[in-house]
DNA sequence: GTCAACAGACGTACAGTGTACGTCAATCCA
DNA sequence: TGGATTGACGTACACTGTACGTCTGTTGAC
């Protein structure tokens, strides 16, 4: 009986590893991700990753830039400002999806797909008539307000799990006295003050700062 | 005989292992960072520790603390903008020292040396005139760069452990015709191109735009 | 001075991690 | 028809965090 076949097991793949990887860190956190569970999830032994992926900070790699790939770089030749604003919000939107990916982002070496990302950014900020040093400058403030406000959201969101008022309330009730600043600013959190798009509040002041210092150079 | 206690060995406390682990990752990376090592450095056994610490999660939370109580907060009651511009440039000098802190900084919840430095910065954008709405957007976009702009030239360091021009070179070659903006960012960073404090100048476009949002309202 | 209570250092043990290595069936090219 | 190659898999090992129990030095009451 050759058959047996029990719908003929698809095979493994790179990519189909890394699909199933990001599925799961989004689902459960990156630190919950073992290689043994992609494997159960996948319906294949451990060892067979390691057919597709050299060892696990490799699949790590692989599977931030699968994230970077889902970014809608910015469009070239339009008003520069709204393209980064349009772009911005994409990749802001992508990392909060990945809610692991923004701290992985900065540490590891960038693969093709972020490589494309940043150079996409490049050409826009390059076509806008910015010095060559603003170009430059403009390029790290941008990339750095994407991820590092991202990464600021999702740490406020972490500490929110479970019932926000017992953990603000007791938090106001310990330290409202010594440090009366920080609970008028949780007080603002909580009352949902000043929303109304911080993440593009911010980028705005980068970006017009940029226009502004290359006005007056 | 009841001698034999070589130099007295002195206890353990909760500082003195906290002490212990930051120097460790600052030497080896917080990846490297084990219960088992710290206890070797200490000349203790693993479970020790325990007593004075709850688990590693607590510990990687402490050691952040000590880290956020060597940031100098900003003095209130001079200029608004210097005396951020001041704070930031500790907070940055001491989260470039111990490397391993922004990455963590930003996932964890703030424990009391933080909390302190958070209110210091609320304080001082609260006495500068600005709205309030201001205030508790500037501060998210001031301690947002601090900490992003860190990380991201963590992650650009570590990328160029090694031989600098043989990594850059390799990528160049491979890379530069598909991505020719890219291959310039790159050579600007090898050349040491708009170097001069591009963290202070980040930050200056956000201190001057909460400035100039201020005054337009 | 004696003894009970306690705090803290330590060893052992266990479940879970990444992955090196060897085996073996299926597939492909001559 | 064969030999070579690929990829899935099991076993094994070093190493992780930490629960639990033990032992020892110190302290406080009488």
């Amino acid at each position: 009986m050759p058959v047996e076949s029990e719908t003929a097991r698809q095979p493994l793949s790179t990519q189909r590893i890394l699909h199933a990887a990001v599925g799961f860190a989004d689902e459960h956190g990156v630190e919950a991700l073992t290689m043994r569970k992609i494997a159960d999830e996948l319906g294949c032994g451990v060892m067979s990753l390691y057919n597709h992926v050299a060892n696990k900070e490799e699949m790590l790699a692989g599977m931030v830039d699968l994230v970077a790939a889902e970014i809608v770089p910015p469009a070239v030749g339009g008003d520069w400002r709204e393209a980064m604003r349009a772009s911005a919000a994409t990749a802001h939107d992508v990392l909060l999806t990945h809610h692991w990916a923004p701290a992985e982002w900065s540490l590891r070496m960038p693969g093709p797909a972020r490589i494309r990302y940043m150079d996409a950014l490049l050409h826009v900020l390059s076509e806008a008539g910015l010095s060559s040093e603003l170009v430059y400058r403009g390029y790290h403030a941008v990339t750095m307000h994407i991820v590092g406000f991202t990464l600021q959201q999702i740490g406020y969101r972490r500490g929110l799990t479970g019932d926000l008022e017992d953990l603000a309330g007791a938090f106001l009730a310990d330290l409202a006295d010594d440090y009366p600043y920080m609970a008028a600013h949780v007080h603002a959190h909580l009352a949902g003050d000043g929303h109304g798009d911080e993440f593009g509040f911010v980028l705005d002041l980068i970006l017009d700062g940029l226009d502004r210092a290359n006005a007056g150079s």
